[in-house]
DNA sequence: TTATAGATTGCCT
DNA sequence: GGCAATCTATAAT
């Protein structure tokens, strides 16, 4: 096993009340830990390598900066539900809802490192699967971006929308004990609004995040 | 390796 | 009607 691959044996859900606190420390300590998705009894899944804060009402970047509409409407509720939305036409975007119902923080999850799955990774990318050995430049195409690793993971709004991301489901991120390296905050990425705000927070050195490594 | 444009859907004003 | 928490292809350096 590599230096970052699975423990299934120890894996266990996150706890909901994990999700039950500031955004940003969720955020942090949400690195490290894996998304694992079930298509019957295949496993694809990918270590959380990079991620988002969203603050909320206060948040002029967050989709819950309008207040609750239909669309939103999961950020309002318990933490640790999935929040998905569709974005520029083609993509998907996997949150967590973090804090108690009322209160709109969140989690976007914007990179994996694969672990589980890997050639079903690429089946659902519309990549080619590599025979033989697998580059990490091929890996890195695979899921390093939030609407890539929707893609990869098959996970959509109409499908995942409002799931609880801490029971053993079809859609439920593990910890397996997996000890986080150093970790790197930037300014968020894509936004116009708060752009400036250090709210990005990515594993130094991982080759997996999106954009240029750090 | 970096820069730019185009795709394409649905939420919100 | 405007525009978005993105990705890809293509072009130029």
């Amino acid at each position: 096993m590599g230096d970052s691959g699975f423990d299934i044996t120890r894996a266990r859900p996150v706890p909901r009340r994990f999700y039950d606190r500031d955004p940003r420390r969720v955020a942090r300590e949400l690195l490290g830990k894996v998304l694992a998705r079930k298509h019957g009894r295949q496993l694809v899944a990918g270590r959380i390598v990079e991620v988002e804060a969203y603050m909320g009402v206060s948040d002029p970047a967050a989709h819950s900066a309008v207040g609750p509409t239909a669309r939103n409407m999961v950020l309002f509720g318990p933490p640790g539900y999935a929040y998905v939305y569709f974005i520029y036409g083609n993509h998907y975007c996997l949150n967590v809802s973090c804090m108690p119902p009322g209160d709109a923080g969140c989690v976007l999850f914007r990179a994996l490192e694969p672990v589980a799955g890997i050639s079903k990774m690429f089946v659902a990318r519309g990549l080619p699967v590599p025979n033989g050995n697998v580059r990490t430049t091929e890996l890195r195409q695979l899921s390093s971006g939030p609407g890539r690793l929707t893609q990869a993971l098959g996970i959509t709004r109409a499908r995942d929308n409002g799931k609880d991301l801490t029971r053993f489901s079809d859609l439920t991120i593990l910890d397996d004990g997996f000890h986080a390296g150093r970790v790197v905050i930037t300014p968020r990425l894509g936004i116009t609004k708060a752009a400036d705000a250090k709210l990005r927070y990515l594993l130094a050195g991982n080759l997996f995040v999106s954009g240029p490594r750090i």
